[in-house]
RNA sequence: GCCGGGUUGGCGGAAUGGCAGACGCUGAUGUCUCAAACACAUCUGUCCGAAAGGGCGUGCGGGUUCGAAUCCCGCACCCGGCACCA
């Protein structure tokens, strides 16, 4: 450490040896190499960026940890075997610019990064290179490291881990075990212990679901009860198969059309016992707490559509000709009810046995459409919902505009009209949402009036549509029809009121409610894979389920020869999961003592999805050594906690790609709020605020095939590209090695050196918009380097140039107005803008010409640090300064030089500028409209004509009005 | 189909009601050099013009305003999300 900090001269230069010979001392790539090799070692071995807690391991200066808070978080990359390209860096660079000003501007500022390394592309990754997963994974770390090291980070390296770290995962199995010791309170509006459920059931205050006492219960029985409250539990149910990969999916990893959103296999459907967490327990939550997030409004709306809160009714229908039978549906159109002609149930729904009559009833005899030709009504929907469940998602997607569906031979009767109207199976109705049954009004919604159309069901409006509607449903306002009976008439009533009404008149008469309902579903948490946390979970003989306790924490992923998934032909919907850990017998079956003496166990082999490790990461980087807690709560509560404009705590500062929208942030706002109310953390939201950042894209080129050509080789001539003579096609693409045009940072830094890579990123535009890259433009920022290095080092001698001394007047003027203007455009930011200021500033000295004054260099220094940290540590340290400019104060601009010593006002004519005149900032409105009116231009302008009206915003402009 | 975002020079972009094109790339010319590269300087939206100067110009059509890239209405195209959600 001391020899860096006493030998800051570089000793190196590069570039063309006759530039070389011309001036040794220019900042070329060679030099840049050496300078941030040098400041790179000094930062590790100083500890330069290290943020102190304020207890604790990390605890440190009180003066720092006084300051307040920034907390400064990337989402976390994915180490994949392929290494970097200049497109992963972006908001990397951009936190650590930000990380940097606040460091600057009197904050404690924690930034650091850590490695999200469980999952499939880990997995598959490590099955086609042969490798073990955690030995190509280790290695893909290490070698990300080395190029994230080069781009000058600032990162507080004690801080960071990978989540396949035991020392890491043990507190995601811990986590995994309090949300399975947890049940959602509906009165409290919050989770709490298992425990204080258990105490409800055995002093009665709680009734069990078959009334019988807790007492009398077995062991199943009482697992049974409480799995049924359990937020993670698991359950029979229709799950998201996928043979192709060999693991059930979560919805949120399958795409719109029914395909995995990895390897974009087939996705069917199928009733496998997995775990899941209950996580539309908390939909409300996850709504409301979105309102007070800093987050894009865009992020905001796809968060609330996926959650899909609709509110409307549940009614009840009897079955004709069985009293005991009611089939229940949800309806956002209550007010519809008149116009229910028909009801459709889900194929998988568990009332459809009990329904279904013996022989099919008059009505259907004949038609073919409606029994499908089958004998009886078993036969039929037997033959139905095996055609559904073998049908992939994708099938149902390209389907969907045929209806299709069978007759169960059942009636229903609808309340209001008295009618019987045929119940259906079709598989347009979805299992998973709702009720799984609906009331069909086909002259109200146009997928009922499909199915209508196709069955020959009668259709009856309910509401009325407007004068010369030619469509078929009508689904808009509109008074309601053909709604009355004798004790109710909804005729003429807007939608809203008549909704109110019949809600009201169901009510009571018992057969109805108002109720919400969520599209979002609970989360599937297992998957059939290697390469996962495993769950903390055995069970014993009788299969009941039991947690792990804490002492055995963490449960190690096991050493296996084959790691290798269970995968299968990708449409072969016939298949079942099988998990690795299970071929692993030893591991499995174990003897444990939990608690009631040593028993036989079998272990759960399923692992947690890749997401597990990524909901709670924030938490960890705050206290990440400690081996008795999660979090030091005081620690937690310091980075975290609640404070002015922040209600709900969080991260500060969260920057990452838009496509975590409803994944990974929906989780892990869902674990911060068990979290939070089993009163393990004081912030009831992990981030914030949320910034989305662009994407780096880059032209791909594909030869008359479509098959891409290297990027490099391609040649543009007279506006047509061409690969040697073929002529090729360019379009905008992502950034690969697929498409054969990835630049890595690697090869920018040896060509320019970090410090130009991370200002061209920068200045390339706004972050949060998508852009091309451009190698060939990388060199402007080159060359903004190389000029202000001029301005502060001969290129001949080395020698610093800066003289002291006062700055003339014009250069003082573009100093503040460059300091105030950055420090604005970094506190939103706007580092393109920022870059473009500084840049302004640097031309001016160098136009200037002759040395510059020190005061002058110094600030620009001090500017440019955030974004060139290196070149600023080594300007910082010519112009005779010992420490780091790391902790530097940010220059404050001097109002009084901010504004010009004259503005150009501009005189318009209806709008055309038709003069121009320098005058004082302050000048009056009155004094400016006699000097513009006054303007020989003007006069002449003008042409003799009156003037009718005159505006006059001064300083900046009048606009003028002839008559 | 529904929802959201966008469309400004040859290119990336700046300007959020007040001089359109800051800053950068590209290109042209010049200085330096035996030469080239680098660097530096000047110019670089478009049309007319030798120039001075002027016309046009922010996807298209309309509107509000003294004044619109910016606000409003309609349309086209591009990007993203959702999609049989009752």
């Amino acid at each position: 450490m001391s020899e860096t900090n006493s030998s800051p001269v570089a000793s190196g230069t590069g570039g063309a040896p006759s530039a070389e010979a011309a001036a040794p001392h220019r900042y070329t790539a060679a030099m840049a190499a050496d300078i941030e090799a040098r400041w790179q070692d000094f930062w590790d071995a100083d500890g330069t960026y290290e943020a102190p807690n304020p207890s604790g391991d990390l605890a440190g200066d009180a003066d720092v940890v006084a300051r307040p808070k920034k907390f400064i978080m990337d989402m976390f990359p994915y180490p994949s075997g392929a290494g970097l390209h200049v497109g992963h860096p972006l908001g990397y660079i951009a936190t650590d610019v930000y990380a940097r000003y606040q460091r600057m501007t009197g904050h404690n500022v924690l930034h650091t990064l850590g490695f999200d390394a469980f999952g499939l592309p880990a997995e598959q990754y490590a099955v086609q290179t042969g490798t073990h997963p955690r030995v190509s994974t280790e290695a893909n770390i290490e070698n990300m490291k080395i190029q994230l090291r080069r781009l000058g980070l600032g990162h507080d390296k004690r801080r960071s881990f990978a989540t396949i770290d035991p020392d890491y995962y043990k507190w995601t199995q811990w986590i995994f075990l309090q949300i399975f010791n947890s049940w959602y309170d509906e009165s409290a509006g919050k989770a709490r212990p298992i425990e204080d459920l258990v105490a409800q059931f055995e002093s009665g205050e709680r009734a069990t679901p078959t009334g019988r006492p807790w007492s009398e219960l077995s062991a199943v029985e009482r697992a049974d009860v409480l799995g049924g409250h359990r937020l993670a539990y698991a359950s029979d149910a229709p799950v998201n198969w996928c043979p192709g990969l060999g693991t059930v999916l979560a919805n949120e990893e399958v795409t719109a059309d029914g395909r995995s959103e990895r390897g974009n296999f087939p996705v069917f459907k199928a009733n496998l016992r997995q775990w899941n967490m209950r996580i539309t327990a908390y939909a409300d939550r996850l709504l409301d707490d979105l309102d007070a997030l800093d987050w894009p409004e865009a992020i905001k709306l796809q968060q609330r559509n996926w959650i899909g809160r609709s509110e409307g009714a549940r009614i009840d229908f009897t079955v004709d000709g069985d009293d005991d039978a009611r089939i229940t549906v949800f309806t956002t159109r209550p007010d519809t009810l008149f116009g229910a002609t028909y009801m459709v149930l889900a194929p998988e729904h568990d009332l459809i046995d009990s329904v279904l009559p013996a022989e099919w009833p008059e009505e259907a005899r004949g038609k073919d459409a409606w029994t499908g030709g089958a004998a009886t009504p078993a036969e039929a929907v037997a033959e139905y919902r095996k055609q559904a469940q073998t049908k992939s998602d994708v099938e149902r997607q390209t389907e969907h505009k045929d209806k299709t569906g069978v007759f169960t031979g059942a009636y229903a009767v609808n309340p209001v009209t008295g009618t019987r109207i045929p119940v259906f199976v079709a598989d347009y109705v979805l299992m998973g949402y709702g009720t799984g049954a609906i009331m069909a009004v086909p002259g109200q919604d146009e997928r009922d009036w499909e199915f209508a159309e196709a069955f020959g069901l009668p259709i009856v409006r309910t509401v009325r549509p407007p004068e010369g509607w030619e469509g078929e449903a009508f689904t808009g306002q509109g008074p309601a029809i053909n709604s009355a009976n004798d004790e109710i008439s909804l005729d003429g009533l807007e939608v809203a009121e008549a909704k109110s009404k019949i809600t009201e008149w169901l009510v009571a008469k018992g057969i109805g409610e108002a109720t919400i309902n969520f599209r979002l579903r609970d989360w599937l948490f297992s998957r059939q894979r290697y390469w996962g946390e495993p769950f903390p979970i055995v069970y014993d003989e009788d299969g009941v389920a039991h947690a792990l306790p804490e002492s055995m924490l963490p449960l190690e992923l096991p050493e296996v020869d084959d790691y290798s998934p269970r995968t299968f032909d990708p449409d072969d919907a016939d298949t079942q999961p099988e998990t690795p850990l299970s071929r692993n017998a030893e591991w499995v079956d174990v003897e444990l003592d939990l608690g009631d003496g040593v028993k036989r166990y079998r272990r759960e082999t399923n692992t947690m999805p890749n997401w597990a490790g990524s909901c709670w990461y924030e938490l960890r980087y705050l206290d990440p050594h400690n081996a008795d807690k999660l979090v030091d709560p005081e620690v937690e509560r310091y980075w975290m906690g609640p404070r002015e404009g922040q209600p709900h705590g969080g991260v500060d500062l969260y920057v990452g790609g838009a496509e975590h929208a409803v994944l990974h942030l929906l989780y892990a706002r869902f674990w911060s709020k068990v979290l939070y109310d089993l009163g393990h953390v004081s912030s009831a939201e992990p981030f914030h605020k949320l910034f989305n950042q662009g994407m780096i894209q880059a032209y791909v080129y594909r030869d008359a095939r479509g098959f891409p050509v290297p990027a490099t080789e391609a040649e543009e001539r007279d506006g047509r590209f061409f690969h040697g003579d073929e002529p090729v096609r360019r379009e905008l693409g992502k950034m690969g090695k697929s498409l054969k045009n990835a630049v890595t940072p690697d090869e920018i830094a040896a060509e320019y050196g970090a410090d130009t890579l991370r200002l061209y990123e920068m200045a390339m535009g706004p972050l949060d918009v998508s852009r091309p890259w451009d190698t060939r433009a990388v060199v402007g920022q080159y060359r903004l380097l190389q000029r202000l290095w001029r301005n502060v080092v001969d290129e001949t001698t080395g020698e610093v140039t800066v003289v002291d001394g006062e700055p003339d007047e014009a250069t003082l003027r573009a100093l503040h107005k460059a300091i105030d203007g950055v420090g604005q455009d970094m506190e939103a930011m706007r580092f393109n803008t920022a870059i473009a200021k500084i840049t302004e500033l640097n031309n001016h000295l160098t136009k200037t010409g002759g040395p510059v004054a020190r005061s002058v260099a110094e600030r620009l220094v001090l500017l440019i640090a955030p974004l060139a940290p290196h070149i600023g540590e080594e300007l910082w340290r010519r112009l005779g300064h010992s420490g780091s400019v790391v902790h530097q104060d940010f220059p404050v601009a001097d109002p009084a030089y901010v504004v010009d010593e004259t503005v150009t006002c501009v005189v318009q004519i209806k709008g055309k500028v038709k003069a121009r005149l320098e005058v004082s900032p302050a000048i009056a409105d009155a004094e400016l409209e006699a000097l513009a009116v006054g303007d020989p231009a003007v006069v002449a302008a003008l042409g003799g004509a009156g003037i009718r009206k005159v505006i006059v915003r001064a300083p900046k402009l009048v606009n003028i009005v002839p008559a």
